[in-house]
DNA sequence: TGTTAGCAATCTTTGGCTTTGAGTGCTAAC
DNA sequence: GTTAGCACTCAAAGCCAAAGATTGCTAACA
């Protein structure tokens, strides 16, 4: 059977119809909603060839019908009109952002907030890195006799801090000596070459070797790492009726409140640039109730975080797209122009 | 009516045993698990001295009784006997905290775990400052042309860091300068010291009046809010049958997931060594049904932390004060002696 | 051949009714 | 003061009937 035009059209009623209702669509309200122009006999044997190609099933024989999977698949692939963004949405964007930032951990909350608050979703986010930060200012400062603060700022102007061990009583001259060395063999180079295996550590820095693979230590962690988690508006998820069942909620919150599932869920996209899942799609952090819909930012072409909206699989996704969209362009401007 | 010993004992077995089943406590009951001795109809009629005296109540007249709130504060003062905690969880606790820990968020993260992973409940923690800790070392590194960090270690032995602005295109060396006056400035002075009002800036600082006035907001900043909160195991709420009502789970989310609420709550306490709220008790953030038990730890006589348990007004509140008391004698005393 | 009106069939939802069982309060006897 | 016995109360569970929504099917129509 092939899928026609008015067959797309119906679907794409359908679909978003029951992302605005949460109630099965029946073939009346198409034809009083939308298509007022054909008999709702007509709808109905539509549906029920739709229902016939997988797109459709009913929770039971009295009910209108409910998206499956696929419909949805259809929807974000092909259906949907993407939503615009009201100026004081762009404007909300804008102004959050035009303020001073420079932590790593305070772009990727802010950036959670804003998402969340827009969407009425739950909003996900990490930190990423694909080492391509350049190295633009690097330090150890002295916090206890045997430890340090490495401070890195790279060139997205955002810093990272992490502890070291010092070696055993190294005074604070040679301290001094080894931040020289530090800045002079990292200062210009990326994440990922600072961390190389097969760097060559020169003769000159033989007494501070220690220190070194303390800080390439650190380095590694930190690009291999995202140990920045948010989430945002985890209560959000009550406001949709199919989550009125607690064991869905239940569900959902076992994801939301772990760290290391939020992190495995977003890590898993982390290179791409849009994505969108529908149901668990054999990622078993996912409840299949439930949809994700990731994005990764970047700025002067280095990833800056990747953020992810999960809610119902009625979702609004040609909202949550689009915010997810304009974000990225908003932020990734400010991050590159400054 | 007086309160005999007969009526505290079955009122702290009443307590008791709903507390573990969460069902209404019944004369029978009572008579079978704990005072074989005597009949149920004299327990019953002491259950109604009871319920006269305002200390339990019937959900409906069929049923057995339930604890009032009444009920549950004399259970905490005076009832309850507190759990003396497995040798394997207190090794666990000392486990640990004897791994390397520097900052005041990883210190408060641990904890946090700690406690929720031991009560199997909720658990709500921020960092607190009364001003007293001594700045053995504080310093600025520059990130960006006009910012720095700010780096502050304390006699706790933790670490603080916050970006504050630096004057227009302040050269290298002044910084340096400013770094020293601000070593030989603030070492030694407590927290609460630095940031008084009534400080004299030397004419010698003059120069760098710009810099100490930014040091000091990010001092003030520091002592006075906590931007640290953490909670962990809110998905434990959902173990207790009572929080098979949905309304009853979005009230608990909707305090535990918004950290401004969570720092209310533990703020307020913040002076507190142990404190059990039964109910709302007048505090808004607070859900009706539930209760909260917060401790604030201190070491070297300096407070390092506010931590919290939420959960049911049925809450086990001999195990959580046992886990509270136990995990602070522990954290206190390691962080003390190193 | 596609569209439509009409209608029986299906199945959830709601409300009322009954039964069952747990637990109490009261009374009278010890 | 304690206890056995018993009537009373009320929630919970099961059952049934009525109401309402929506479909699929059929036959007629353009």
């Amino acid at each position: 059977m092939e899928l026609t035009e008015r067959k797309k059209k119906i679907l794409q009623l359908v679909v978003d119809d029951y992302i605005e209702t949460a109630q099965p669509v029946s073939s009346k309200s198409i034809t009083e909603k939308y298509l007022t122009t054909i008999s709702s006999a007509t709808v109905r044997s539509e549906l029920s060839a739709l229902e016939e190609l997988g797109y459709l099933y009913q929770p039971h024989t009295s009910a209108g019908r409910v998206p499956s999977k696929e419909a949805y698949k259809l929807y974000v692939n092909e259906l949907m009109v993407k939503d615009n963004l009201s100026t004081k949405e762009l404007d909300y964007i804008e102004k959050i952002f035009l303020e001073k930032t420079n932590s790593v951990e305070e772009i990727i909350k802010k950036t959670a907030k804003v998402i969340s608050e827009l969407t009425q979703y739950t909003s996900l986010a990490i930190s990423s890195h694909d080492g391509q930060e350049i190295i633009r200012n690097i330090k150890l400062f002295r916090i206890m006799p045997e430890s340090a603060l490495l401070v890195i700022v790279t060139d997205t102007k955002l810093f990272k801090d992490a502890v070291i061990e010092l070696p055993h009583d190294l005074p604070d001259d040679n301290l001094e000596n080894a931040n020289n060395l530090l800045a002079e063999f990292f200062t210009g180079k990326t994440l990922a070459e600072a961390c190389a295996d097969n760097l060559k550590i020169d003769e000159s820095f033989a007494g501070y070797k220690a220190v070194f693979s303390e800080v390439i230590g650190a380095l590694k962690e930190y690009v291999s790492r995202s140990d920045e988690v948010i989430t945002e508006g985890e209560d959000k998820i009550f406001e949709h009726p199919e989550y009125a069942d607690i064991d869905k909620i239940r569900d959902f919150m076992s994801v939301v409140t772990k760290k290391d599932k939020v992190l495995n869920l977003l890590s898993e996209n982390r290179s791409i640039k849009l994505n969108i899942k529908i149901g668990a799609e054999g990622y078993e952090e996912i409840p299949e109730h439930c949809s994700l819909v990731t994005a990764t930012y970047s700025a002067n072409g280095v990833d800056i975080g990747t953020y992810g909206v999960i809610g119902p699989q009625r979702m609004d996704y040609k909202k949550v797209v689009s915010v997810l969209e304009n974000v990225g362009k908003i932020l990734e401007a400010i991050l590159t122009n400054r």
